[in-house]
DNA sequence: CCAGACGTTGTT
DNA sequence: GTCTGG
DNA sequence: CCAGACGTTGTT
DNA sequence: GTCTGG
């Protein structure tokens, strides 16, 4: 799945990166980017604009935000059938910037913390995670556009750390995915990242905390003494 | 017909 | 809103 | 995704 | 344990 991602890249050298349109809009990098929070979208080819949208999808039918809180994501094999989904799957596609994503590994004990790890493209560069959204009329008469991400099966890289990842673009794809294409067309793209592209690392805790949004959620964490000293004496047991 | 779900994740 | 279940 | 709250009454 | 909030 994906429940935090960073945008470490600031609006001029993300326009730039991506060859979109020069903007007005202007935001501090990103490092723990977490549910219910606005995150950069594209939602047209035409204008390659980018918009804030709250990332938890609140459906048409919903009576209450709160529904959306848990509709961060949405699973690429069912998104045309699902009440919640098909609708804006068919009509409204995105894209969120981003320029890497968090997924947390469980530990085998019980009650042990899980260890996140982070994950990007080997040339850091930003790319783009599928996306769909929609307007939700909320009671008072004011609009709410939100935002899920698509997640499909895990590629080599993330599969020892949790068995589903977001839908990744670069930016060569990217906008293929806001056009009118054939429904299978779009089924096809919505398919893991090529694990040869990505690199990945353990990081601490800070990231944890939806809080704490600095660099220090990015840097690496080097595994501990005690495991490397299990793990060298496993592998090559001192003469 | 009306009532109630509509979603993902992980865990048991 | 729309579909499923009773 | 993880962190943190989770409840009522009456009184100060 | 389960739900809400970020």
């Amino acid at each position: 799945m994906c429940g935090r991602f960073t945008l470490s890249y600031k609006s001029k050298e993300l326009q730039l990166e991506l060859g979109l349109p020069e903007s007005q809009l202007d935001w501090q990098p990103r490092y723990n980017i977490a549910p219910t929070q606005p995150i950069a979208s594209i939602l047209r080819a035409e204008t390659k604009k980018i918009e804030f949208l709250r990332w938890g999808l609140v459906p048409g039918w919903a009576k209450d935000i709160e529904i959306g809180n848990r509709l961060i994501n949405a699973r690429s094999e069912t998104i045309m059938e699902k009440p919640s989904f098909r609708n804006a799957f068919a009509r409204r596609r995105c894209l969120i910037l981003a320029d890497g994503f968090y997924e947390w590994k469980k530990a085998k004990m019980k009650g042990a913390p899980s260890q996140p790890y982070y994950f990007h493209l080997e040339d850091k560069k930003p790319f783009a995670l599928a996306g769909i959204w929609e307007i939700w009329h909320a009671p008072d008469g004011s609009e709410l556009w939100s935002i899920a991400i698509i997640t499909c099966e895990a590629n080599e890289i993330l599969k020892p750390v949790h068995d589903r990842m977001p839908v990744i673009f670069d930016k060569n794809q990217m906008f293929n995915w806001l056009e009118d294409r054939p429904q299978i067309e779009l089924v096809e793209m919505m398919q893991p990242y090529n694990t040869e592209k990505m690199k990945s690392y353990m990081v601490g805790k800070a990231v944890n905390s939806p809080f704490n949004d600095t660099p220090a959620c990015i840097e690496e964490k080097k595994q501990s003494g005690l495991l490397l000293i299990k793990s060298r004496s496993f592998n090559a047991p001192i003469v």
